[in-house]
RNA sequence: GCUGGCGUGGCGCAAUUGGUAGCGCACCUGUCUUGUAAACAGGCGGUUGUCGGUUCGAGUCCGAUCGCCAGCUCCA
């Protein structure tokens, strides 16, 4: 132990030069807060000894990383747990976003009650204060101390292999192997697993967790493999970390937009409909008839071309396209009729080609945008479907692109401002994007330079939006690159919205032509474009992110008259009628009910102002506003009340 | 598709070891109605997703099926 060194921390001089020998544990011993430490850029555990020279910083449970290490060494504690009661074999163990799991085979799948005594087997364990140790071991050392764990054995065959990509990476390092030894206070190994590490000192280091729920998981995320029983759970530093934790995901469940739809009366999923089918009712019509409206017209000032295609073909059509036979289990089945076989279509491109082709076109027509709410039909698998995001039935806002090869990158360029700007009308405004590129192998088909031109255009114009900017190298349809929106919504979570696909195969295979100015028959570049993906889904996400308090433009009602009595019903009803005459959604609320009551009833339902009115208003020729917060602003005149609201309608970024 | 959990009037929930379904809200009716989140009273409404089975008897047990939820896999 040296007195000598101070480790300064809470700044950017982080590091410190170790001069003497001593350990992670010396140095950082009296702050719970230290959970691992960085020596000379390489993360390690406390215990592990230092040298003079060492670069070495800590690691607090606040980082990124000191949050993985601190779940890492929870899954371990639960792997003790439920080896404790269970005859269980482990699987892995990872750190997840927020939390981590452990996978493990056994006989019978956990219970909720399960959960609760694993918690319960966990706190004691936490409250032994096992120390971790790490312990470099041969092959063959491995091998024999968890012969009973066949999974550990498989993972020890994989040392040195890529690791997979969905976290199991952890286990296993590339070098030397590792096991970890939970040591009692008497020494004695209480537990060990093959790990990677690093792990916080001892178990007394976790002091607020949770199990969160129990699933299947396939090992190694292949469906061929065993399935076993995936244990979630969740650690923070501190208790207050881990109870907002849970406060947000509560948060997150009163946004859920199947809920919300149920309760505010948007739409609804008939079991008679069959999976995956939404039917929308009169007040989620409006918001969706507002919704498309909205964005028709800024089609139409952007230059589209509108044009309308059948929801069903003879699947010949879809053979010409290429997206059959290759696609065909996620389509719905075909139907027979007249001896020929008929789908309904899973996407628009196909007809939209079928218009391109119907007559000869000229590079005059060029840049030549279709546009179309087009309804489609995906046989997502039973248990994919979600609510809105996810559907069977669902109307794209596609658009296909032709265009001059020379044409495509102004195009690109402003198809991604537009794109932008009109999810920015809706609410939305934390965007990042991602770029699908292709690789070397040969699933792509086209030109490479085409596709190098095409992946810089579209660079090119990712750049200039000044949004940050995610590789997705490999991630390419096999027919053209690709950039996708990415929006984050009001609590953090992103979501896939626009993609703009760059398309080197259709135009081909539909024989696609134009005449150019020299009068040789061309091939245009053709881009699919769809905005909000999918309406349903769309609207799906915008119920989340205002939590179904939609902004005035977009609320299905927008104004509610509450007489103070029901005497005042008529002068209400007079505001309404010409709050409507100037465009408003109003209704006004002559129940029975009493005016406390129409309040809450319709703050429940979220609408965005109130005018109530009573005799000193009527007096006054006047209203009184309320607003969904609670703000209120009495004895306003009607007309101020109405241009008022009429202007706020109008502010598209409002909310 | 896989594993697990579910499915009770429009919504949210309740029904001791299997003994012929209750409550709140909503809705309807009546009496009410003056200032910012629930007036009072009465009433209508379900054979417990569906089909089949076990049983003297099933919402409660078993099977199938449809649908929902969580996760896995998938998402052109």
């Amino acid at each position: 132990m040296s007195s000598s060194l101070t480790v300064v921390r809470g700044d950017s001089s982080h590091q410190q030069v170790i001069e003497q020998t001593t350990t992670g544990l010396d140095l950082f011993s009296d702050d719970r807060t230290v959970v691992a430490m960085r020596v000379n850029g390489e993360v390690r555990d406390l215990h592990r000894s230092l040298e003079a020279g060492d670069v070495v910083e800590p690691i607090e449970n606040s980082s990124p990383e000191g949050l993985s290490i601190l779940r890492h060494s929870a899954a371990h504690v639960l792997a003790q747990a439920v080896q404790a009661g269970h005859d269980a074999k482990l699987g892995i163990g990872p750190p997840i976003v927020d939390g981590f799991y452990y996978d493990f085979d056994v006989a019978e799948p956990f219970t909720p009650e399960d959960l609760r005594s694993l918690e319960k087997g966990m706190t004691k364990i936490i409250k032994e204060r096992q120390r971790f140790v790490r312990r470099v071991v041969a092959d063959d050392e491995a091998r024999t101390e968890l012969s009973d764990e066949p999974y550990k054995l498989e993972l020890i065959g994989l040392k040195g292999h890529a690791s997979t990509d969905d976290g199991s990476d952890v286990e296993v390092g590339a070098g030397e192997l590792t096991i970890y030894d939970n040591l009692r206070r008497d020494g004695s190994v209480a537990w060990k697993d093959l790990c990677r590490g690093p792990h916080v000192p001892h178990t007394g280091y976790i002091q607020a967790f949770s199990l969160m729920r129990v699933s299947a998981a396939y090992w190694r995320g292949d469906q061929a493999n065993a399935q076993l029983q995936r244990v979630y759970g969740t650690a923070w530093p501190t208790r207050e970390e881990l109870k907002q934790y849970q406060t947000r995901l509560e948060e997150a469940a009163k946004r859920d937009h199947r809920k919300l739809g149920n309760e505010l009366d948007l739409f609804s999923f008939p079991d008679e409909l069959g999976s995956g089918l939404a039917v929308f009712h009169p007040k989620g019509g409006v918001l969706r008839k507002t919704m498309e409206d909205y964005s028709r017209q800024r089609h139409v000032d952007a230059g589209y071309e509108f044009v309308y295609t059948p929801h069903i073909s003879k699947d010949g059509l879809f053979h010409t396209s290429g997206h059959l036979p290759y696609y065909a289990d996620t389509m719905f089945p075909p139907m027979e009729l007249e001896g020929a076989e008929y789908r309904l279509k899973a996407m628009n491109c196909p007809m939209h080609n079928l218009i391109f082709a119907s007559r000869g076109r000229s590079y005059r027509e060029l840049p030549l945008r279709l546009f179309e709410f087009g309804s489609v039909y995906r046989y997502e698998r039973s248990g994919v479907v979600h609510g809105l995001t996810r559907v069977r039935g669902m109307t794209q806002d596609d658009s296909h692109i032709y265009c001059t090869q020379e044409q495509v990158p102004g195009e690109l360029k402003g198809l991604l401002d537009f794109v932008l700007n009109l999810l920015r009308d809706y609410g939305l405004n934390d965007f990042y994007l991602e770029l699908s590129t292709r690789d070397d192998s040969d699933k792509f088909i086209g030109d490479p330079e085409d596709w190098e031109r095409a992946t810089e255009s579209l660079r090119e114009a990712a750049i200039e939006s000044g949004l940050e900017l995610v590789p997705d190298p490999g991630g390419a349809a096999f027919y053209g690159p690709k950039i996708s929106v990415q929006a984050r919504d009001a609590i953090g979570r992103s979501w896939q919205m626009s993609t703009i696909q760059m398309d080197f195969n259709q135009p081909a295979r539909f024989g696609l032509q134009y005449t150019a100015a020299d009068g040789s028959r061309q091939q245009p570049a053709m881009i699919h474009r769809a905005l909000f993906g999918s309406i349903e889904r769309f609207l799906g996400v915008l119920t989340e992110h205002y939590a179904g308090a939609f902004p005035p433009w977009l609320a299905p009602v927008q104004v509610i008259g509450i007489p103070v009595a029901s005497e005042f019903d008529d002068y209400l009803l007079a505001v309404a009628a010409r709050l409507r005459q100037a465009g408003v959604r109003v209704e006004v609320d002559t129940s029975d009910d009493r005016m406390q009551k129409k309040i809450r009833t319709a703050q429940k339902s979220k609408v965005p102002y109130m005018l109530i009115a009573g005799g000193d208003d009527a007096a006054a020729g006047a209203v009184s506003f309320r607003f969904r917060d609670g703000r209120q602003n009495n004895g306003v005149p009607i007309q101020q009340a109405i241009d008022e609201i009429v202007e706020s309608i109008a502010d598209r970024r409002q909310v």
